[in-house]
Formats: C-alpha cells, structure tokens, sequence
RNA sequence: GCCCGGGUGAUGGAAUUGGUAGACAUGACGGACUUAAAAUCCGUUGGCUGAAUAAGCCGUGCCGGUUCGAGUCCGGCCCCGGGCACCA
C-alpha cells in the first residue's frame, strides 16, 4: 500500500497544533536555541517553492536542537507593512489592511502546509496596533538620543504622478510604473544618525558566525578610510578650504584643487570673469540624475573658479575648480588633486591641461598614467626617499604641528533616510509645534493611522495623511490648533528591524519585552535568510540593536550571533524564477501531490542550502520515491507492520550502517549540510531494505533520526511502532565509536602515488605487516618487481603508498 | 575598475587534517514482472584503447610548483555568479 501522504500529514499537523507541542516555555532550565527565520512580506502571489528553502532548513535544525534537549523558540510573523498593498488600494480603494489580512492567511496556509515547528502562540504581524506601538515607542527612543532629525534631502520626485518614490521604484531614472521622469527634489525629511554608530557597526561585525561575504559587504558599505583632513589657506576670501585624504604623503603633488558644484565656498570664490560659466555648469550638474553623474568612463567635466589656494606644504598657488566627480556628501566636498597619483585626477588633469607632478616612484616598467603602486617618495622635499607609510606618517605629524591638519577617518556610509511620503506604515510619533517637532510622550502611544478615502499622495509630494487635517490638526481643550502632526511614515525596514525581540515576548502590554525573559533568549543562535538582506535589514536592525544597547534595554550587543544565508532555486530552465518566465513552480501542486515531506527532502537533497540550483520535476520524483521505498520496507501489502521486525535479532552490519549514519547525520547537521544527511537516511534505507528481519529498538532510533527531515512519516512510524511517548522530544541519539569500523578495513595500495591494488587487513594491524601484505599482494608485486624500493608508507586504516625507482 | 564567491560525469551534487575522485539521486541503457503500459524490483553507466564485469592510459577550468601522494596547499592565467562603483 502506497504511503498516504495527504491524510498522514493532515493528522499529525492537526496534533501538533491541538497539544502545542512546540510552544517554548518562556524561561526553562534548558539550555535555550533561538532559531530565526527572516519573517516574509506577504504578497498577493503566495509563495513559490523557493520562499520555504530557508524555513525548510530552520524547521529541521529547530526540531534537531529540541531532540538534543533544547528549549527551541522557532517564531513566525509578517513583515505587513508596504508598498504593494498600497498601490492595490490606490487602484482598488480596498484598505490594505483587509488585503493584508487576506495575503497573511495565504500565506499562514501555506507555511502551515509544510509541517513546520514554529510555536504560532507567539505569531507577529508589524501592523498590529500593538506592535505598532513598541516601534514608535523605540522610535521616540532613538529621537531622545538625538538620533533623529529632520533635514532637507533630495528625494525621488515624479512631477507626472505627483508623488515621492522609494529608490526601487525608479528605474534609470525614469518611473517604474509609467517610464515618467524623475527629478531629485529637496524635501523635508526625517533622518536617522546611523553615521553614529559607524565604528561601532563596524567592530561588532568581528566576532559574528557571518559569511565571510556578508561581513566584507557591510565592511565596504560602512568603507571606513584612514587619512588627513589637510586645510589649504584662500587668500582671496581669508578662509581655508579643507580636504580630506587617504594619501597625505602626495601632498606635493597637489597642482590643483576640485570643489563640488554644490559646495558652499564656490559663489565667494568665483571671479566675475568666471561667473556666467560656472553658474551654467552648477545648473546643468543639478540637473542630472545620481546616475548620470556617476556614469563609468566618462569624460571629466569642470570649470576653473578663477581663484587659487595656497598648497600648505610648499607654498604653491593652485588653481580651484568644480567638477562634478567630486560629491559633496562625501568627505568635505572638495579634494586636492594629485594627478599623479590617482587615476581621477589624471584624466582631469589631461582634460584641462593642468600640472602633473609624480611625487612616488613608479616601479620599473611601468606604463600607466597615475601611480597608485607602493615607492619611494619624489619631488616631495622632507619626504623624499620614504615609502608610503612612512611618508603618510611624516607628513601628518608635520601637519599637526603647523597647525594646517589633522589625522582624519571618513566613512561611506550616509545617515537613514527613515521617512516615506506613503500611508501604509508606522505614523512617526511627532507634533510639529510652532514650526519644531514634539516627540509625543509614550502614554500616547500608539498613534495610529486614521481611515482615509483616498489612499493617494497629497499631490504636494506629502504622504496622502496630509490630506485628512483632523487627523493632522491637533487642537487644545478649546479647539485651537495647537500643533500638526508628522504625515510621513516610517519605511518598512522599521518593523523589521526589531521583530526578533517581540518574539520574545509577544504579549507583552507593558513593555516591548520583558528584561529577564529578553536575557535568556538574545542573541539570536541561529538567523537564516536570502542574501539580498545582506546590508540593509542587517545593517539597520543591528543598528537600532547597538543603540538599545547602548539604553540598557537589551544585553547582547549584536543580535545575531550566527547567519546563513540560503541560496535561490531556480527555475528547471535554470533561470530565476518569474511568472513573466513561466517557470514558477508551485509549493501548493508540489505538496498536494508528492506531499510535505517530499518536498522538504527534496529542497534539501538539491545540493548545499547556500547555493543557487534548479528545480528538477524528476529529482523531486525521486524524493517522493524514497518515501515510498522506506514505508513499503516496514510495511506489507495490506498497510500492517511487516513482521520483519522483532525485538531479538541485532544484525551486526545493520548495527554498524546506523551508528554510521547517526554519526554522519549529526556531524552534517551541525554544519548545516542538508543534502548530505538525506542521503544518508537513503544509504541506510537501501541497507535495511533486502533485510529479511529487522531490529525494532534500530527501526526506533532511525525514525528518531529522520523525524526533522520527515516530521509526519517519522511520527506516523513512531506511532505505527507503538510508540506513545511524544516523539518531538525523544532524545537524539549517540554513536558508539566502537562500532562505527569492522574489525577488518580495505586499504589501497599505490605505487608511486597510483592506485594498484587493495587488501583487506585487520584495524588494528601493524605498519610492518601491512605494508608485508601490500608488497606480497599480486597486483603490486608485478609493478614493484626488479625494482628498489625508496620508501614505504603507510598511513593508519587510510592508505599504503611504495615508492619505487 | 575594485571587493567577495565558485568552476568535479549527460544532470544536481559527494569526498575529516592533502590519503581509493565521482557517495546519494536524476537521466540513459539492459533485464524481471505485465496482454501492454505505468509503478516496482535487479543490473550497467567518467572518457579512451579493448570481445571483456582482463589489463592499461587519461581525467576535478588552463599552465606551472610543493609533496611519497594534490579536487584539496602555493604562484600565474581563463571563465561564470554576486556586490560596489568618480568615496578622494
């Protein structure tokens, strides 16, 4: 009889959620393991086999850590918040909310589907009124610490929809619904200091479990550069202008200096003669678009201000320009140029026919243009002779004693922009009260959003709460306007970035979560997600993270200790996959014809959990095959237990294949090396599977081992065996080293490093036997025979290799 | 351009500290069962030479090195994927 999947399945989801079997206890003596998958948007679409990859693989290791006699939090929610649900209701008038809803019990069926552990006691939704309310309330936190401000930014303004657009929404610059152009437009925002916590950030990324790729990814966004900042006096305005750079040492080098067009010195430092084409190149740099400025390989464009600065270092009158390859967002928005040395500058330099003056030696046969290799310094005065380091150090200490500079340390990494113009998100807690912002207090928490009949954009560019001004208006006792509120929202970055903690405690109406219960579980053990998470989300959450830290609300510093990131599943023809493709595959027909478990060994068997692989219909075929061959070994033609099965006989290479594979499933899993362990569980399968008896107490600790790969057959075999214990918390099972090896190993033997034969000797055996064996055995004979042997090795129970010359 | 990954059969992929390359699965081929097919079971399956499940040679992107021995370590290249991109 083949296995019923579609009613196995249902009968053990439906006990597990009846009994709560795995709600964690909220403070236990166990040792804890939090085990975090990141929390999906719930989209229209549903989901496609490649969204349960990650919580496939935390469902095994969530089940793995309670057998190994964890306390297991293994939390699940939604990240409810955003702009899909926004759109439809713009173009339907529906409340995202109620889309929302549906999508979130969509969604809620789905992951339900495939049997995992998740404690839904302690289920989260970012929108909920509730927790809503702790996001403000960590919002006004930051904002006590002075980490938000407002400030005007430019931002991505669409004249023809009359609307601010969040940067995935503008595609090269143009709108992505309607292909309308897109300006970058000045407007009032809120911003979060992240810039604050740089160092911070970036020293906590040391001692993280990371991916190494995750670690230097967010390393390169914080891109902290060690340097000067170096003051060049302007005689014309008696102000100096200040640089910042990574190479003090090529000072002497510098012939020229280039400001940003938006720089505030450039209108005092033009000439009158300069004016007119300088206001024309400051007119056309604000017209173009982020990308146009930063397009690859174009030509340097830039005006001479008509006025000089004196380099401190020798007294050199230089030139001032602006350029746009110089950003004012970076750094002090003005550089000193040193064309021989850096690429920029050269094809600056060549443009406008400015000095180039090398201050290091190139290295022989060098025939670039700017050099930025290591040498000895040139033209350079004092520094002459000295290699880079040495000259930067030199340098700077002259700077700092004449009182022209400073050691100096940039970073890339720019402030939050933390506010939307849009109506589905978090209501910033904020009365703007004669013309300056009021946090609210936290009694009034939450603010929540007030219904509207049109969900869109003011038009203003302001977010549509604009246009409802009794919400806006906040008026006195005696109905004076005392103040307005804040109509921007927070970004949907905001829920997400502290969700880990309500987990914690989800209930919780006095707090976000409770201190003791927040000291057991953080850090998290165990965070699994896609890649495309890699710098933001985790940037964010671990800033807002090292902040509350920092308040003594949490006490672990970083929020999560270890990350893997799973890979894509592509579609079969090897491409992502998309509707617009036709390769989506679906979990609902996967589930409802192979099953659960089916496609929980699958999506693991496919290869390691980091990489990117495609689907395969028939791979599939094969996983459900498994679960077949395995159900059809311990059951007989009328659905009853085989009665192959006894209590008496231990089949001693039966014994020996199950230590094997609890020692390799073990070892696996701890790795996180899925595939492996499924083939496992197969190598063991067809091991018992011509067996014409079979021990129960084996069966009993296979099944144990199987059950977080395949939690409904697991359980309907425990059961089928007359197991009544509750099977989720049966302890996993230890190997005896002993038995893991036959008395008797096959070793190989080479010649000169090839393969040439093999015997069989005992474990235990000693070098000079083994290696008398090898010597006598017929195949090596004849290609050692008439020969000197050199050398004879033997590595213990591995291999035997004879040199022979 | 810069920073990370990664290149193993027809395919997805295995391979402790360097120690029998290709586990497990898919596909293909052959066989059993069947009127037939599906399902299931058994066998073969890296390439070349060969009648051969005899034997040998070659083989983990390419070239070179270290070593008794290299998919694994070192140097140089080629290709693919991801990220950043005038950051001074």
């Amino acid at each position: 009889m083949a296995y019923d999947h579609k009613q196995i399945e249902k009968k053990w989801q439906q006990h597990w959620e009846d009994n709560h079997v795995f709600r964690a206890e909220d403070i236990s003596d166990k040792p804890k393991y939090y085990i975090l998958d990141m929390f999906p948007y719930p989209s229209g679409s549903g989901l496609h086999v490649g969204h349960p990859l990650g919580y496939i693989a935390t469902d095994i290791i969530a089940r793995y850590k309670r057998h190994k006699g964890f306390n297991v939090l293994h939390p699940m929610g939604w990240d409810a918040f955003g702009l899909p649900a926004e759109q439809y209701a713009i173009k339907t008038g529906t409340h995202p909310a109620v889309t929302t809803k549906q999508n979130i019990g969509n969604f809620r069926r789905q992951i339900k589907m495939l049997g995992f552990s998740y404690d839904w006691d302690r289920e989260i939704n970012t929108t909920d009124t509730e927790y809503v309310k702790w996001t403000q309330w960590i919002f006004l936190q930051l904002y006590h610490k002075g980490l938000a401000y407002e400030a005007e930014v430019p931002v991505n303004w669409c004249p023809e929809l009359k609307a601010v657009l969040a940067n995935e929404e503008v595609v090269d610059g143009k709108s992505e619904i309607g292909g309308h152009p897109v300006l970058r437009v000045p407007m009032r925002q809120w911003m979060l200091k992240i810039t604050d916590y740089a160092e911070s950030l970036l020293e906590g990324l040391e001692d993280l479990d990371w991916p190494h790729s995750v670690k230097e990814l967010q390393r390169n966004w914080i891109g902290r550069s060690e340097g000067a900042n170096v003051d060049f006096h302007i005689p014309a305005i008696h102000k100096d202008l200040t640089v910042f750079t990574t190479r003090p040492d090529t000072l002497f080098g510098a012939t020229y200096m280039v400001m940003a067009p938006e720089h505030p010195f450039v209108k005092e430092l033009t000439t009158p003669e300069q004016n007119d084409a300088v206001a024309s190149y400051i007119e056309a740099a604000s017209k173009k678009s982020d990308l146009d400025r930063t397009e690859l390989n174009k030509d340097k464009t830039g005006v001479f201000l008509g006025n000089y600065a004196i380099n401190p270092v020798n007294g050199n009158e230089i030139p001032i320009w602006i350029s746009d390859y110089v950003i004012m967002s970076y750094g002090t928005g003005a550089i000193m140029a040193v064309p021989g040395q850096d690429q920029r500058d050269w094809d600056f330099a060549k443009a406008f026919e400015l000095p180039i003056v090398r201050t290091v030696e190139p290295s022989d046969g060098f025939d670039g243009e700017a050099y930025t290799g290591e040498g000895p310094a040139i033209n350079s005065d004092f520094l002459d002779g000295l290699y880079v380091e040495e000259a930067k150090s030199k340098i700077t200490a002259w700077l700092i004693e004449e009182g022209k500079g400073e050691k100096a340390i940039q970073y890339k990494l720019r402030d939050w922009l933390f506010s939307r113009q849009r109506y589905w998100g978090e209501p910033i807690p904020i009365i703007h009260r004669d013309g300056s912002p009021s946090p609210l207090s936290e009694d009034d928490l939450p603010l929540l959003l007030p219904e509207v009949e049109k969900y869109e954009p003011a038009g203003t560019g302001e977010s549509p709460l604009a246009n409802i001004s009794e919400w806006v208006e906040v008026k006195d006792e005696s109905g004076n306007i005392v103040g307005l509120r804040e109509t921007n929202t927070m970004p949907q970055w905001a829920g997400s970035c502290w969700y880990y903690l309500r987990y914690i405690d989800p209930e919780n109406a006095e707090k976000g979560w409770n201190e003791a219960k927040e000291k057991y579980w953080m850090p998290v053990d165990l965070y699994i997600g896609g890649a495309e998470h890699a710098v933001l989300h985790l940037l964010y959450s671990r800033f807002w993270h090292h902040v509350l830290f920092d308040l003594g609300y949490v006490s672990t510093k970083e929020p999560f200790q270890k990350l893997f990131n799973q890979g894509m599943i592509l579609g079969q023809d090897g491409t992502k996959m998309s509707k617009s493709r036709g390769n989506v595959e679906n979990p609902d027909e996967t589930v409802d014809q192979f099953g659960a478990d089916a496609m929980r060994i699958y999506e693991m068997f496919m290869g390691p959990l980091e990489k990117a692989k495609p689907w395969s219909a028939t791979g599939l075929q094969g996983c459900a095959r498994f679960i077949n061959k395995l159900w059809n070994v311990l059951f007989n033609e009328d659905g009853q237990l085989t009665d192959k099965i006894n209590d008496d006989s231990v089949d001693e290479h039966t014994l020996r294949a199950l230590h094997q594979m609890i020692k390799k499933v073990s070892d696996n899993l701890d790795q996180l090396h899925f595939n492996t362990c499924v083939s496992e569980f197969m190598i063991f399968t067809n091991h018992i599977q011509s067996k014409k008896s079979l021990n129960r107490e084996i069966l009993e600790t296979f099944i144990i081992c199987i059950n977080p790969f395949m939690p409904h057959l697991a359980e309907e075999l425990w059961k089928a065996l007359g197991k009544e214990t509750e099977l989720t918390y049966e302890f996993w099972p230890s190997y005896d080293k002993s038995l893991l090896e036959s008395d008797t190993i096959t070793i190989a033997v080479q010649v000169n490093g090839k393969r040439r034969g093999e015997i069989n000797v005992s474990a235990e055996a000693l070098e000079e036997d083994v290696l008398k064996m090898a010597k006598s055995n017929e195949k090596v004979t004849a290609f050692i025979k008439g020969k000197e042997i050199v050398k004879e090795i033997y590595v213990k129970g591995r291999i035997v290799n004879i040199v022979v010359r």
